[in-house]
DNA sequence: ACAGCCATGTAACTTGTTACATGATTTT
DNA sequence: AAAATCATGTAACAAGTTACATGGCTGT
């Protein structure tokens, strides 16, 4: 649901139409999650049809704007209101990659880890690249260093795969 | 896709019913994520659909037992084989409500940083017992390992996320 | 004239997810 | 006999995602 409220809090500074939305989107967020513009509608509607968000008359231009609603705004409320739980977060694919890889037959657990800290490891170099580059923005830089924190957390744990399943062969 | 390769990679040790697969499932992820006994079914169905398993003739106990394909096998290959990018992820909910805390009206970044981290320090509390009581399984040992370093990695950005706004204002 | 961006929207599809129906077997 | 667990399956929906159709406006 990360979509649908990003829109709502983008809305609650004022009514916006969809490729303006979209352009505040990436530039909080970066290039990190590239938001196709179909995309930006269909959640609109989505959002419409759940009365979150209102459209007004299209404007001089034609262009449709949004605008949020008191249910939208309460909604956005609880959002930011409320922590983000363990059990809210998807499954990360390559903990249960290790884990399957653990119990499948035929396969090299070491060579999986291996080749993914390799892949880590160039994708943390390219964080740090672009890190440099972006100084406008603190979104951008907060989205940037919370990619770079935890492809390190993730380094460690591969480090830490290894070592157990060393000692346990 | 985590599901559909978990499944496939459980059926490479050799043909399993639906409910055996959860039960092989959860005990190398743990409780982490649970796995809803309709979600086997449904995938099965579409990785059928897909090619990647073929049912056998219901046993003696009338269970439909299911049967990796060479098409499956070579699925789990390149699955195992190929190490996940940074653009495979999903967007990182937490992130994004950061991000648009900052760029929203009338939201306070601050309270929805401290209310993470109580969150995330509970849940980390959580972990360190859970992992204390386990003992048994390589593989759910280091899925509960993940969730604490990733959960530490939360809580040192919410912590450089605190200082950066900090200095900002 | 045409390339390229601004702008909107829809159709189609995927995976994940749950609620529900149904019945067999096992345990208390 | 009742409760719990084993076991299978379907219907329905949400959310994410992309490909495509369409047209206006702008700069070269």
């Amino acid at each position: 649901m990360s979509i649908r409220h990003g829109l709502l809090a983008l809305l609650s500074r004022g009514p916006r139409h969809g490729y303006q939305l979209r352009g505040e989107f990436e530039a909080s967020t970066g290039a990190t999650w590239p938001l196709n513009i179909g995309q930006v509608y269909t959640t609109l509607s989505r959002m419409e049809r759940d009365g979150l968000v209102a459209p007004g008359e299209s404007d001089e231009q034609g262009r449709v704007v949004y605008t949020i609603t008191a249910d939208g705004r309460a909604e956005m409320a609880r959002w930011f209101g409320t922590p983000i739980a363990q059990s809210d977060r998807p499954r990360d694919e390559l903990v249960i990659k290790l884990a399957m890889a653990v119990a499948a037959k035929e396969v090299d657990v070491a060579e999986v880890v291996r080749r993914q800290r390799t892949a880590t490891m160039r994708a943390l170099q390219e964080l740090t690249k672009a890190k440099r580059a972006v100084t406008q923005g603190t979104a951008q830089r907060l989205v940037l260093d919370s990619m770079i924190f935890q492809a390190e957390a993730e380094q460690r744990w591969l480090d830490h795969c290894e070592a157990v399943l060393k000692e346990e062969r």
